[in-house]
DNA sequence: AATGAATGAGTCTTCATTCAT
DNA sequence: AATGAATGAAGACTCATTCAT
């Protein structure tokens, strides 16, 4: 491991995390075998293990690139924005895009958090995930932009209503990703009692009128 | 299967059921033998196949079981209720109190999402518990009581709060299953941004200081 | 064994004999399962053993019941004749009306004569059969009515067209078995380049003009 | 499967195929195990599955490939041959003298002509040989040098007699396979009432005075 | 006579992993 | 860097047979 590699060799890996995450998506981790990954890209089964230590380890590399690659686009989504509720809005939309734009690795984290194997790492990145948001709805807090509750609750609050939403648009959906974002924003902002978005004027997010075609069917 | 069962049958195929719950949930549904459940309740390994089609067709039974009983948990706990909010708040706390009761069933609903084998089953389960709580939502913006908004969105939202919370919960938490009912209600009506709860005149909800102990630890 | 049976329990008995027949006939004896043939009678498990020893006896008991039935209906239809060339076409005339009135049995002896546990069991029946034809073929030559050759290869050549052509007929035919009988005879009598029939003024067997509608299309 | 082997592995696909040619006649093909051919063998039980598809198709392989090198034969040995009767002669020798030197596969035929799985394959294979045979006494007929009688059940009728002897032959014989053959072509040609063959001056083939030591004691 | 229940060895097959080349 | 070959434990499932009731 920690193989020098060639830049013929880092294509080849590149090949064959690819290969794997797609058929981990689509049969699920289990019933994938270390034979349909090297032969959906053609070569021989000691090659697997020339790039990997194991199926398990190659999993795992792929979930922790994964929550790196999250994290770092809601950090540059939210990177410019001062006014900390902007930030958490912002983070929430970044969080949803990726999503929508990474379905295959979407379902993986569903998968990964159901299995003790892998759930301990899964916790770990959900835990940098909530602990940021809620970061930023302390500071929200303490400015007094929004009303003083557990930030934690909050943010798992947040991952929870983002998660189920873009599953579902997975799903069913058929809309502007960006859309599908306004929608988590909106009701993570609102709740379902709360105001309706046009009523605070604080905010330049969109009207809680956003309706993607897919919501209504699914 | 559609065997004629002795009251002893019914009782070994319950125990195989208990068992084998137990296992798919503590060590997945993969990684869990047929020969580990027998094992677990001390049987020959022929007698799994006596009351069951297949280890898949068990976890389906399952499933949908588990699907069928939280449906009943969360109507009985809204029979009684008139008021459309009260209603959507009782379906949240009926959800939120079965799944916390039911950690290996939540656990397994994790994984059967995950994968395509269960994931048409989950899907059909989830779908009606979506539009039952879409069509509480819909009478209570008819009766102007909550903002007009996509029903089944919001319905998606209340129940990815609800799997979020209960899963932090099962994980972290070491208080009151009521209090995680009573936060994850507020965190579906009010949103991070909406009115504190003791500003709603219209709601016996406790506030959302409730913070049950767990909330910080995650 | 050899258990004294109510009327009940020898109606019982037959029937699943009769279930076993088919089954092994149409599936194989290996593939079909003891539970195959109680669940197509209705009845449960034990009830097999009540009256069988094994699959394997209930096999044999089938088997030699079918070739003592065979030999039976071979020696009813030629007990009335007193020419030794008659008494042989009457024979193979007997033994095709058998098979073809008898397909699953016919077909068990294809199965039997194939797995040496029935082999020995089959070589018994068959020899006997053979042996019945060799002594009447013994007895035509001596009587200067055929040609001299050795009985027991003209017994086995014409046992060997017989199966094979009722096999034939099995899968394909269609018209009447007695035209099989006449064919075979006709076959077994003059061979490939023998005289043609009608050139053969001792016998009053149909010419070999006869040909069934199947026998075109096999 | 149609995968890429080496001389090494082309080599062990043979023993494999040998291997189990020879269990499966002995024991039969279902009482052979794969354990039971790998391990006779002596490689790992997964190597079975490198080479072959399942246990099935293995079957049907040797199968196929014992038809299509039991009708080479067939051809190779009449292709020198122009006159239509020495044609048939010689395709009756030549399959006797390949059953009878082949004796696993022959009795392989024998097993699976008697199980549905297997019995369509046989099926094709036993309809090409008679067709061939049918085509030589077509031909024979339209010259006049055998009566006019439907030849596909003359060819049945030569195929049972070759089935019937050479199996006869394994069980009991121990003379030339040659004197088999003729004998076969004997009783094939004038069936039991026939000329005897001395009396037929168009053939050379040996007269039916010829009687393997076996035939007598079967 | 009959049933549901149980057994457990045995079946085919898969698969992560290793290795010689 | 890569391949074909091999391993062997493990997996799901079957089945003839037995037994208590």
């Amino acid at each position: 491991m920690a193989r020098q590699l060639t830049s013929k060799g880092r294509q080849r890996r590149s090949q064959l995390i690819n290969q794997a995450t797609r058929r981990f998506a689509s049969d699920g981790y289990h019933p994938t075998s270390v034979a349909d990954i090297v032969g959906g890209v053609g070569v021989g089964k000691g090659v697997f293990y020339w790039y990997f230590e194991s199926k398990e380890q190659l999993f795992l590399e792929i979930l922790r690139d994964a929550q790196k690659d999250l994290r770092r686009c809601q950090r540059n989504s939210t990177a410019d924005l001062t006014d900390p509720v902007d930030r958490i809005e912002g983070g929430i939309r970044a969080g949803v895009i990726w999503m929508v734009g990474n379905p295959d690795l979407r379902r993986l984290f569903e998968f990964a958090r159901s299995e003790d194997t892998f759930a301990k790492a899964m916790k770990v990145g959900e835990a940098t995930l909530v602990s940021d948001a809620a970061q930023h709805l302390r500071i929200a807090i303490d400015a007094g932009r929004i009303p003083d509750r557990d930030p934690q609750a909050l943010a798992h609050g947040i991952l929870g209503v983002t998660n189920q939403l873009t599953m579902a648009y997975m799903d069913h959906g058929d809309g502007d990703p960006a859309e599908v974002g306004d929608l988590v924003v909106s009701i993570c902002r609102n709740g379902f009692a709360g105001l309706s978005d046009d009523l605070t004027g604080d905010s330049n997010s969109p009207a809680m009128t956003v309706k993607p075609t897919w919501s209504r069917s699914v």
